[in-house]
DNA sequence: TATTAGCACTCTCCTGTTGAGAGTGCTAAT
DNA sequence: ATTAGCACTCTCAACAGGAGAGTGCTAATA
């Protein structure tokens, strides 16, 4: 379909493109890219290209701009994912100064997603490790004043969540303690949504446990289990501001309104984390499902745990992103996080 | 100084301005707030206020615009703070939804900001209760993988808190009981930051206890101390892109950049929670010490715990802000914190 | 003496025009 | 197949003119 001068042309015109966003021309492609051809013959290179959905005009008399079909093109075929010198730095950076941070996957998390948006200059986003997925390893309960119980859930890949229980009843340490070793023995090693599903069809089915130690054991359980999802962390706004792409008030409404939908984008992290693929996987533009988020690309990946993938983490900025380096960030960000879960 | 109609004029003015940002004319004061004195004496009236620095043109054969002088006079003298009718709807839903999240003080103060910045239309703001305010109550300490160890703090005001620490050394369960128990006869009823200055200074001093039970003790309180400042809750960015007063892209950056810097803000709030007043506080433009948030202003209150301030809550906006509605929210929402949290 | 009508003046903002510049598509020549 | 040349289109910046809003000042008025 393409022959090899066509994809030099588009890739010239994407690369220029990404590092600065004006309509490019066909003689500025000559001079820039030092083609052995008159503008005269990139045009009408150009004009096939644009034929084929790959580029369009702003309007007549304007250089030509990529399309989603463009940038995808060149993401699939024709982009470099070779990009080991300029993040250097940043590689250097988050392992120096994240390393540490192990222990609290949230403020890992947080960091990560500043430091990427510091060097991207996009959005940086994680989605912290569903609990879902996790396996029960143990719960421990304390009492706290009257009506209180203090959970403490332990999973066997060594996270650990506390959370305060209101129980309409009265219960004594031991009582608790009994409890406990209940739900221990019961749930050992299983995964916490086959966890929270069972509990719910066991309390529709056996109402007549009402009352017994195990009907309150379940409750408290359910409790702790009612958040499923990750939370998610998102900066760089500042830095989106910067670029030229949203010089415009609309734009950053928009950019800021994606921003604010958290579920949705909760919601398509989440299809990374499911599809288990290794690489780094990018969405552009239109591809995207979500109405309030064409216009924008996502490039993220997930990070693993025990060779499961729990979490995702990526960057969202304009269509006109810088690919080929963000990509390589993405890349590093996720084998990074990857590394610091396992080694805890 | 001002005498009676002098007052009236710049109260229309203030308030049409709050209503409208377009600088306000003689000619509409006259015939939108029915003086019975013509254009002329309004403007006389008006050149005497911009001499005295309450008004300003933005240039010649411009209507006249608050000052930050101006507003402030308005806030102390002129508006009522009576509101109750317009934010009646706000009440009953902030009691109606909120109230049941009681148990953790994180989410309701996130959930509370975001009421507050769509019923405001600025930036719903919340500090969360400082820790090292809080008193001792108890401390439990778990024994997660080898050298980690999961603690659980209990205060006094019903806080929990749990923090997985890495320990350089191995400890049965048996050995973290002991520890613990030795820390809640030690620490039981201190103060959280007595405790902190009290451990750096026993490290520094007695380095003799090196390797005991005792100095291990130490060691894991300290890492479970060692995060003092409280979270910072910030809703409503898309809200305020909607107000007039953000349709400029430096406006908007300029806001994004205080959002970014938080820990300004948190200092800013914790200058509140310091001074013990009761009421509603209001910080107008430049008064600012802060010099990324001058054109802002700051409407805030304390909520209290046992009568004492523990965090703080208030709402940030254009100095173009409709105070009298504004105070009367961040008055009712501080108030129903406080009742969630002694309630609790 | 306080108030007001009248008027000249200033400044913004909108609109329409114009010319430069950039880029295209087409055609004819190479 | 490639390219030079050219007419055409479109944007953008600069400029001018006119409407509109509001002011300050002065002189007349109650």
């Amino acid at each position: 379909m393409l022959d090899e001068r066509d994809r030099e042309v588009l890739c010239a015109i994407v690369q220029s493109y990404i590092n600065n966003p004006d309509p490019v021309g066909s003689r500025f492609i000559t001079r820039k890219y030092a083609f052995s051809l008159s503008p005269a013959s990139i045009r009408n290179i150009m004009s096939d290209l644009e034929e084929l959905g790959f580029l369009r005009q702003p309007h007549t008399s304007a250089g030509r701009v990529p399309t989603d079909k463009g940038y995808r093109f060149y993401v699939d075929s024709l982009c470099s994912h070779e990009h080991q010198y300029d993040n250097r730095a940043f590689f250097y950076e988050i392992t120096r100064e994240l390393e540490s941070i192990k222990n609290d996957i949230d403020i890992l998390l947080s960091e990560t997603t500043k430091r990427l948006s510091n060097f991207s200059h996009y959005l940086g986003v994680a989605l912290s490790p569903k609990a879902g997925s996790a396996t029960f390893n143990r719960i421990k309960l304390l009492k706290h004043r009257r009506n209180h119980v203090v959970t403490v859930l332990f999973t066997d890949e060594g996270m650990v969540r506390n959370k305060v229980v209101d129980v309409d009843f009265d219960l004594t340490q031991r009582d608790l303690n009994r409890i406990a070793s209940y739900l221990n023995s019961e749930f050992y090693g299983c995964n916490l949504n086959e966890i929270r599903t069972k509990i719910v069809r066991e309390m529709s089915e056996e109402k007549i446990l009402c009352d017994t130690l195990i009907s309150r054991a379940i409750r408290i359980c359910r409790e702790v289990l009612s958040s499923p999802s990750g939370n998610i962390f998102i900066s760089g706004f500042t830095e989106v501001l910067g670029l030229p792409d949203f010089s415009d008030v609309e734009k950053i409404k928009e950019i800021s309104r994606a921003m604010e939908d958290k579920h949705l984008i909760i919601k398509l992290l989440d299809k990374f984390s499911e599809s288990a693929k290794d690489e780094v996987q990018v969405i552009i533009g239109s591809e995207n499902s979500l109405a309030g988020m064409k216009g924008f690309s996502i490039v993220a990946a997930t990070y693993k745990e025990g060779s499961m993938p729990v979490g995702s983490v990526g960057v969202i900025g304009p269509t006109r992103m810088d690919y080929s380096k963000t990509i390589a960030m993405v890349d590093i960000v996720s084998k990074f996080i990857t590394k610091v879960i396992e080694g805890k």
